[in-house]
DNA sequence: AAAATTAATGAAAGCGGTTACATTATTCTT
DNA sequence: AAGAATAATGTAACCGCTTTCATTAATTTT
């Protein structure tokens, strides 16, 4: 069943029966509504791909993530897929698995007539073979949109957001409280995210005149594992810091799973502040503070981004639309902070 | 950039382009060498669209999933996507929000000759209007296979679980624990894993000798705050349960909501089984015992069935490919549950 | 009512691949 | 070395839609 077989049974021809699908106009009602019962009755639903060959363009959009099960990129995809269903594009779904080589391959695989544009949470921030990639991609016409992560020496379209600031305010209230010794558990310094929220932290201990310290900056790496290591190191330490700022949800995950397993408490023992929340943690009556920001919003918002540039991808070309997505400080249990306020200390 | 461009330049016609494209063989190797050297140097690559329209099959396939941000539905996707990555398949992910109507919008989008098959974890059990649109895309060689979720009357190749007896073991454990006052809170029973859970839970009360009653048995819709209201109900009891089953992941965190809220305390308040693990719930010391099963690897298997489907759609079609994931037990704190076995028994 | 304008429709050439079939080149027989 | 068999390559139609341009029908103008 194709547009002929359509277009002979209404006596017309395919191109009439064309303009009616496509509600191009130019067709007399009588035709169009003949025609429309005859698809309704039929069950026809016209070939996409046959369509996108035809046109040159496609109603996909491609999502590159590197940790499908990582529930901050599931909200991202949420937000993208909501947009994309309201724009009537479809989105494919790549997960890259933090592998930067994976990453490559996807980008490889990606036949540019398949897609209308790609959104991108990229593995590395220095990975100018990814960069290169999605550079020849945007020459095509194919706009790219860098989701929370940002490629260095790029200018990529992207949604980002207020990374070094976030970190910056986390800190900033451990000191107000009373903190002086307070560790971060990094990212990995390859991702932008990474690299900012460390910065954020050391911006915020030195305006307030706070050493740095080497051994109170050791790497999570944004992963579960490496950062229960990591709170295990600080842990061990000759002066142990009386607050952590953990990087990511993962990170303060690991964290938290360390401080449990070693019977410490929160507050009492060491204070945190984490950057992202973690469902369901404030449910369950685990009271961290955290940075949070409009995950959902995010993916959102680049969906639009991208839709915004596909439309005007010939026009000046020269203007990158970046947007940075504001944080805030959520604080949890923050009352028991003051209270403790002497333990902290040490 | 096509293959005509390809052809010339390599002094061939595009056929041979196009054999030594897809490794059809039957070109000298001289040919091919200086062939892919050509597609080397000039980064061309194939339109997948005009492929597909030649041949009349795309390598995309569609998931359809109710809960993007189920974290139980994430490891589906991930399996999924890495068997579909493995088929160089491409997925494209739609989300229906558990809204049967939404569902229906998804499949009736979905333009057969841009998807090779369909894996869909269905909102309903009773929905024929899906059925109805998942028969007509196998009738037209599109191999459907569902996941998680069955569908009544309809006979779809699919892998499930074990629902039935996961629910029967949890509960027939608690009994053995001495408790004889086991509420459950239920999925909707519109859906079949709910249906089945709810089953299983009468079946080892039943084989117990412990008669059912209606006020143990509250709706939580799979919701986190219904089970949140559920577990209130229950309280509110005059005569208040031992234990509790919930019956999936989100359900069990709103009782554990509610256990927090009221000050209550696990196992010497009331024991909890649950049906599906929740990550990290056990790293942070919160020691729930639940029903588990190879998520993951559901969504491998689902894509293989698919896969395996979609190459001989042709032959018996007679035969359709069910597969049944085991469940098992993880008990967690269960010494303690046998320490204060006395607590229990009201 | 004829001419001019505008609306409705159709014919046919793409879009970029694949592939059946025809043709030419090469190797094998005897 | 001529003929048969096989390998390599090319030609051209086709997949199902869109769209330009030409054509025909319907309206409007005068």
């Amino acid at each position: 069943m194709n547009i002929y077989d359509i277009a002979k049974l209404a006596n017309v021809s395919p191109a009439t029966v064309s303009r009616v699908i496509n509600n191009r106009g130019n067709v007399k009602e009588d035709t169009a509504n003949k025609i429309k019962k005859i698809i309704e009755n039929t069950g026809y639903i016209p070939s996409a791909t046959a369509r996108n060959l035809s046109v040159g363009v496609s109603k996909n959009i491609a999502f590159i993530v590197p940790d499908i099960e990582n529930p901050f990129f599931s909200k991202i995809l949420h937000g993208i897929s909501d947009r994309a269903s309201y724009y009537n594009y479809n989105v494919f779904m790549f997960g890259s698995d933090e592998n930067i080589e994976k990453e490559h391959r996807i980008l490889k695989s990606l036949s540019s007539d398949m897609i209308l544009g790609i959104l991108v949470i990229p593995v590395s921030h220095d990975d100018m073979i990814t960069a290169q990639y999605l550079k020849e991609f945007e020459e095509k016409g194919i706009p790219v949109v860098l989701i929370d992560r940002d490629i260095r020496n790029c200018s990529f379209h992207g949604v980002f957001s207020e990374d070094e600031d976030g970190a910056y305010q986390a800190v900033k209230c451990l000191i107000e409280e009373g903190h002086k010794d307070i560790a971060i558990i990094t990212g990995p310094t390859t991702s932008r995210p990474g690299l900012n929220r460390l910065m954020g932290y050391q911006r915020a201990l030195q305006e307030h005149g706070i050493p740095l310290r080497e051994e109170y900056m050791v790497s999570g790496e944004f992963k579960l594992e490496e950062s229960y290591h990591a709170a295990k190191k600080l842990f061990a330490l000759n002066h142990v810091p009386t607050a952590i700022f953990t990087s990511n949800n993962l990170t303060t995950i690991g964290v938290l799973q360390f401080i449990r397993e070693s019977g410490l408490k929160l507050v009492r023992d060491i204070s945190l502040i984490g950057f992202d929340d973690i469902d369901y943690l404030n449910l369950l009556n685990i009271k961290v503070s955290i940075v949070d920001r409009p995950i959902y919003d995010m993916g959102y918002q680049a969906m639009d981004l991208l839709q915004n540039n596909y439309l005007k991808r010939d026009e000046n070309r020269l203007i990158t639309q970046r947007i940075s997505a504001k944080t805030w400080l959520v604080k949890r249990g923050s009352e028991k902070h003051i209270l403790f306020k002497g333990v902290n200390e040490r």
